[in-house]
DNA sequence: CAGAGACTCGAGGAG
DNA sequence: CGAGTCTCTG
């Protein structure tokens, strides 16, 4: 059968396994999506299973479309019909269909973390709490978890009977709940919890799905929480046909209430399942499966496993120290070249991973400085950026106009005059009447109360209303502009003329491309259907492997994917295994930290470089780590001491007071020399002090300094929005403007 | 009511 | 160190 073949023994019969529950183990690089997409061909191929009878749950919209494209490619026509897709957009589906039997309307809105956090924090304002005894952050967390296990505000409520401290957390989330309700709007976990709920409450509906849903497969199932869990075994419940792929090894999101018994007990709770172990590895040299192995081995309550590789030996491990964090970044740099240089790689090849969103920047400054093209993964996300989420504000009022969280957003943006104390006095009276902030100001009879601010609050009132109309002629990207054009918001932003605002302008008319993109992409392109392709999209679902760009991400980030080269930067303890669960003395926190070194480390394929810095700056101040228990995990015979990067005698110690540029050792020779030798190394730079030159990142600045050093110049630019900065001139490839 | 400037306070990972 | 908040003034 051309289905299996080429697969090996156990992925076959994972294949084959088509019916009753199965745990496939599928240990780092063992192909499981291969199996995984051969399954659900082979389903629809051999088993004349229709296709919309399948439903597989994948961790990523990146993972569900790559799915969906190479079953494609096996079975041909069919393919769209399965259901593949997120925990969170299966259930949004779910929902638009049949939510308003529990209490909302099919156009509800989904609130990002900073959406909630501004509900939390209307919320401690009116139960007059203080936000030192309740930090939103916490309060956040609490709640989280509650609705991840499935514990509803007034469940909550009768727990906590008698502890003062969470009944008022009782109070807090029943208020919250109360607020997501009347605005008509979702959390993401409610998403889910909601879901299930609707399923409990109405029988009926998961009958449907039940019935339609034949064979489900959910991939990281390690990382479900007890709601997701409780949702597949809903599902699941008639039919039986369960497959569920994990690696317990993988398991990195306990913090967000994944529940790693799911895949432990999974024995237990689905009777007769069958256990199928994938232990073959095909991705990395031996050398980084040992690596990998010995630090995960001392970790405790494992399902026994023993990856495996045929693939070859490979390079050692380079373990590099540094002095500090720019040291780091410089060896990444100065080594991504080196490999580029001398073995023909790509910049593509490349990963950079580290614990934390902060420790990117320095990493950037770096590349930047040696002109090194990258993408980078996670930080201020696209849509939580002021200018689009104002922007989507528009949309929410427009698509939910019980949505006030977003309508005060929006009232006063751009400026017309419709102040706090305004906002203020009609709220009261909206909940006085219990009625939305926008039925408020649509209604003449309370708008004529306003004085002054009566006609602004009804000129507002008219323009959602207009846009109201024109969103059901169906183009998002008409409506995006039509916002834009008559709110004056791209004007304000134009008249501003300043880099940041030039920024602003930018991303919004990447937003306009986006819209445009999906007016002609979705089957049935609405406003609603945008909005929630908004919300549910990761970081990771706009990486592009094509890219030819080093790419800089988070561990947790990089799950599910892989690179010929990895470095993992910032081995140190207190920053990896975090500074949380070293002083939690929590066991498992430390076990979860290994766990996510193990999937780390298991990203590479061919090389892989673990650095950690003696000192690190941290929120303003020096810190000085200990190297990372997970280095001293390692086989010494599996790991290479690299030269330690040390820091030239430096002409201009003391004038230099960050960005150290340059080291007199450098194992090889780097971009400095290939600069040099490019261009005739006594040719005088283009500009001088005073001049306006550009840079591809920073803009157009204005020169302050020039100190020969060496083979390049140390210019020292000041630019508008990044402030002063030193670069090598040649290196950051700094152009006059003329 | 808007804007600028001082100020404090906080800090992990993500859909 | 920097974002977000608060306060003060025009």
């Amino acid at each position: 059968m051309r289905l299996v073949e080429g697969l090996n023994p156990k992925q076959k019969e994972a294949v084959l396994q088509t019916e009753g529950p199965v745990l496939i183990l599928a240990g780092a690089g063992s192909g499981k999506t291969r199996v995984l997409t051969h399954r659900i061909a082979y389903l629809i191929q051999e088993k004349n299973i229709l296709p919309w009878k399948i439903l597989a749950i994948t961790f990523t919209n990146k993972a569900a479309k790559e799915m969906r494209e190479r079953v494609d490619q096996l079975v041909g026509k069919g393919a769209e019909e399965i259901w593949v897709s997120t925990f969170h957009s299966a259930c949004v589906k779910i929902l638009r269909r049949d939510i308003d039997k529990i209490g909302y309307n099919r156009y509800f809105t989904i609130y990002d973390t900073g959406d909630q956090k501004s509900l939390i924090k209307e919320c401690l304002k009116e139960l007059n709490y203080n936000e030192k005894n309740y930090p939103v952050s916490y309060v956040l967390g609490e709640i989280s978890n509650q609705k991840n296990e499935l514990v509803s505000a007034s469940d909550y409520e009768k727990n906590s009977a008698g502890d003062f401290r969470k009944e008022k957390l009782a109070n807090i989330y029943k208020l919250y709940q109360k607020k997501l309700e009347s605005n008509n709007a979702l959390d993401f976990d409610d998403i889910i919890f909601k879901t299930v709920e609707l399923f409990i409450y109405h029988p009926e509906v998961l009958e449907y799905y039940q019935n339609r849903f034949e064979y489900i497969m959910v991939d990281e199932y390690q990382d479900t929480n007890t709601a997701q869990y409780k949702l597949v075994k809903l599902l699941a419940s008639k039919h039986h046909n369960l497959c569920v792929v994990g690696d317990d090894d993988q398991s990195i999101y306990g913090w967000r209430g994944a529940n790693i018994r799911n895949i432990l007990d999974f024995e237990k709770d689905f009777k007769n399942a069958k256990v199928i172990k994938l232990e073959q590895n095909y991705r990395s040299t031996k050398v980084i499966l040992d690596a990998a192995n010995a630090v995960i081995k001392n970790n405790f309550g494992r399902k026994s496993k023993a990856l495996w590789t045929e693939n070859e030996q490979g390079d050692l491990i380079d373990v590099r120290e540094t002095d500090n964090e720019h040291d780091e970044a410089e060896f990444v740099a100065n080594e991504i070249v080196k490999q580029i240089e001398e073995e023909g790689r790509e910049y593509k090849d490349f990963a950079v991973l580290y614990r934390t969103n902060a420790q990117s920047r320095v990493l950037e400054e770096h590349f930047i400085k040696h002109a090194i093209p990258y993408r980078l993964l996670g930080g201020v996300r696209f849509y939580e950026r002021k200018e689009i989420k104002d922007l989507l504000g528009y949309l929410r009022v427009i698509q939910n106009p019980s949505d006030d969280l977003s309508l005060k957003r929006i009232i006063n943006v751009p400026k017309r005059g419709i102040g706090d104390t305004t906002i203020g006095k009609v709220e009261a009276f909206a909940s006085d009447y219990d009625m939305s902030f926008f039925d408020a100001i649509r209604d003449v009879e309370i708008v004529s109360q306003f004085g002054r601010s009566a006609s602004k609050l009804k000129k507002f009132a008219d323009l959602i209303g207009v846009f109201q109309v024109e969103a059901q002629a169906g183009s998002v990207m008409e409506l995006v502009e039509n916002i834009l054009e008559r709110t004056g918001y791209l004007k304000e932003l134009e008249n501003e003329n300043t880099e940041e605002s030039k920024e602003r302008i930018q991303n919004i008319k990447e937003l306009i491309s986006k819209a445009a993109d999906y007016d002609q992409n979705a089957e049935e392109p609405s406003l609603e259907g945008f909005l929630e392709e908004v919300s549910l999209v990761a970081d990771i679902d706009n990486y592009n492997e094509a890219n030819n760009a080093v790419v800089l991400m988070t561990l947790h980030s990089a799950k599910g994917l892989e690179f010929p080269y990895v470095f993992i930067t910032g081995l140190e303890e207190g920053i990896f295994p975090s500074y949380m669960s070293v002083v939690s003395e929590n066991e498992d926190a430390v076990e979860e930290e290994r766990r996510l070194c193990y999937v780390g480390i298991t990203r590479a394929r061919q090389k892989l470089y673990l650095c950690y810095a003696k000192s690190r700056m941290l929120r303003g101040l020096t810190q000085y780590n200990r190297c990372s228990r997970f280095i001293s995990e390692l086989p010494k015979d599996l790991i290479s001491i690299g030269n330690k990067v040390k820091k030239a005698v430096d002409p201009l110690a003391g004038i230099r007071s960050r960005n150290k540029v340059l080291h007199t050792y450098t194992p090889y020779q780097g971009a400095v020399s290939k600069a040099d030798n490019s261009s005739s190394e006594n040719t005088p730079l283009e500009f001088e002090c005073g001049d306006l030159v550009k840079h591809i990142k920073f803009g157009v600045g204005t020169v302050e300094d020039i100190r020969y050093a060496g083979a390049d110049y140390e210019v020292t630019v000041t630019f508008p929005k990044f402030g002063s900065k030193k670069l090598m001139a040649r290196l950051a490839k700094l152009k006059l403007v003329q």
